[in-house]
DNA sequence: AATGAATGAGTTTTCATTCAT
DNA sequence: GATGAATGAAAACTCATTCAT
């Protein structure tokens, strides 16, 4: 029986007992795998239950559904993500442009590091979710965060739309980042990508046009 | 009542008649539009065929199933970039990299502009597909392209290391142009934006390290 | 995957073609069998299916579930008895009150007798549902028009108050039948029965208190 | 999981201590309501726990399932209206059929009163019980009941046949009872009621033919 | 004895695919 | 060829019942 597909997306029940969250872990580890492993579509609620070793009904008890999992998956993975670079950006206030920007890739391929692949299978099915509208804007967040640090940095750029410039850096990082553990997992270990990519963008900051 | 998966990527004719071809198209339209819409698991082929203002039957009269119309519909698409590439490409061989590089863009904006999210949305399932060793690979491809004209433009170019400069240059200039397309409809056509990643790739490439 | 519970009573095609008004028809009439062989818990719409020799899937084809069957099948035997009553009061305006009191019983019985115990499974159930509006104050409708019927025969009528009149004869016509039917066949096609049921109500009719 | 349908339909323990007892009324009182409310499917174990504010654990404590909660409302229903009718006809051997039958009638709204709608929910879902034998010709009984009184008092009474008139006299009353009581509460409390159907009985079967 | 999380068989429901017309 | 009703395997979801705490 179906429900509401608006009604869907949110977990039954705030894990406050312990025991409850080590479940909604277990859960969530193991919806993680079947996504990557399967894909979207052949990732079932049974096979998700048993991959986590217990019964659909215990994964019923704490998400109402496929897209309920799906969505708090992408949500926390967005959330490290977040946390990842605004950690790495805080304290780097006195470093040069080069070292802020070498900082914020390195802290994004760590980020993103942790489930190689699992974004990316996600992204497109939860948009289609009642979750939409939480989950797109995420990169305009991350862009807001890094127009706040260029222009504390102003004197040094020379680039004239902050706007324009938060955007091609952030997407290109976060592209370059993705590529490189989904697709080249042997560039994300080196070291040379992250001074190139650096050098390009810090080159493309401080230099008139 | 599913049919094996490895019989199901191919296009059951190849349509010789005018009408067949239309049908075609028609079909593939649809589909890309609930691809984008509906995303792929909520795509049913009942929906497809709807869209397309055809019967079911009909449908599978073209396509032996849900799969091959995406199959068909990413070859498709993929077909499409690399011949705008290679075509911008190819007879500016005597242009200014920076010229070279503001092409290419503007040819992968291009292509994209055409179905906005769809590669995206297919790009995972796909991947499922007995397709899949034919899908993969497709952004290497391109990049071996990349490497080869930077080759031929090498007293240009500083970067020591060419095929890192081609991932770089590649996975850049598609990540911005999706992102543009997608979440900045506005940036798409704005001239600025052109102008902006062409200085900073060829800032990259041609200042030394 | 269920439906909003609101979504589920109402039949999901109106069925145009002759074949589809048989397809309703048989399932129906093979839900009818079940829900009294099963009881309505048991009635699961597999087991309808299987008894209207369909598959499932046709099954939801016409009906977005097993209350929107029982739906079906109470408001049909309803519009029946209606049906029924209104075409043997309608005729007898010059009757003897009597005439017409034996008159509505013996069509009571006759109605009911078509699916004995059906209205009784389906009544309880069904009025869980969104129907319930419709289905409540089917008696209420029937006791108008018996009102009706008793005003233009007021002159051999003593009871004063002519609604609770209507209503004290249209609960026993309609308790007595039902009793009959379902639970003493052998009183439901006794002349004794109606004789006397209708010796009683002109009795308290014509009798002054 | 389920237990064999024949082992559901008894108390598990004889509620000896007064507490037992208790939590026994608390549960049967909630689950009436849920039933009457939800109707017997929705009824679920879990909910009618919740509503007796206790775990679904200490439910099965008391009862081996949901079947045998039903079956205890039933029989407890019905034991009442058996225990009132009695109670009423005991000590009235002198009083005049009249009195009798109002006695009677008044009798029959109270023990309804104490639950509209009950009887009529439970009496087709534990039909298909293995309480089926003890449930099944409850009003059978009540009219061997009533005919035994009917006989003591019969030189007033000019019916021939009095198990017809019993069975008429039972289903009149419980009928029109029931329908006061849960169609129209205004007039189970209407003394017009009770002196209008009295009347009409009284009037049966004193009068002849 | 009470609790309520866990279980999983049993139902409901969907949707890719077929096939009679 | 086109059509769309029918199919039924597979997925989603529920809920009576158990059992460790």
């Amino acid at each position: 029986m179906k429900k509401p597909a608006a009604a869907r997306a949110r977990p039954r029940k705030q894990p406050k007992q312990e025991r409850s969250r080590e479940m909604v872990e277990t859960i969530l580890a193991a919806a993680a795998r079947v996504f990557v492993r399967e894909g979207y579509a052949r990732a079932t609620t049974n096979r998700i239950a048993a991959a986590a070793g217990i019964s659909v009904g215990s994964l019923y008890q704490y998400f109402p559904g496929k897209d309920a999992i799906a969505v708090a998956l992408l949500r926390r993975h967005r959330a490290r993500i977040i946390e990842t670079v605004a950690k790495h950006l805080a304290d780097i206030d006195e470093a040069s442009l080069e070292a802020r920007i070498r900082e914020l890739f390195e802290a994004m391929i760590e980020a993103h590091g942790l489930d190689p692949g699992l974004h990316r299978v996600l992204i497109e099915n939860v948009l289609r979710t009642s979750a939409r509208a939480e989950m797109i804007g995420f990169e305009d967040r991350v862009e807001e965060v890094i127009v706040e640090k260029l222009k504390s940095a102003a004197e040094d750029i020379q680039a004239r739309d902050l706007e324009l410039a938060a955007f091609i850096l952030v997407r290109t990082v976060m592209a370059i980042t993705h590529a490189a553990v989904v697709d080249r997992p042997e560039y994300a270990k080196d070291p040379r990508l992250v001074r190139e990519v650096t050098r390009m963008i810090v080159g493309y900051l401080t230099r008139a046009q």
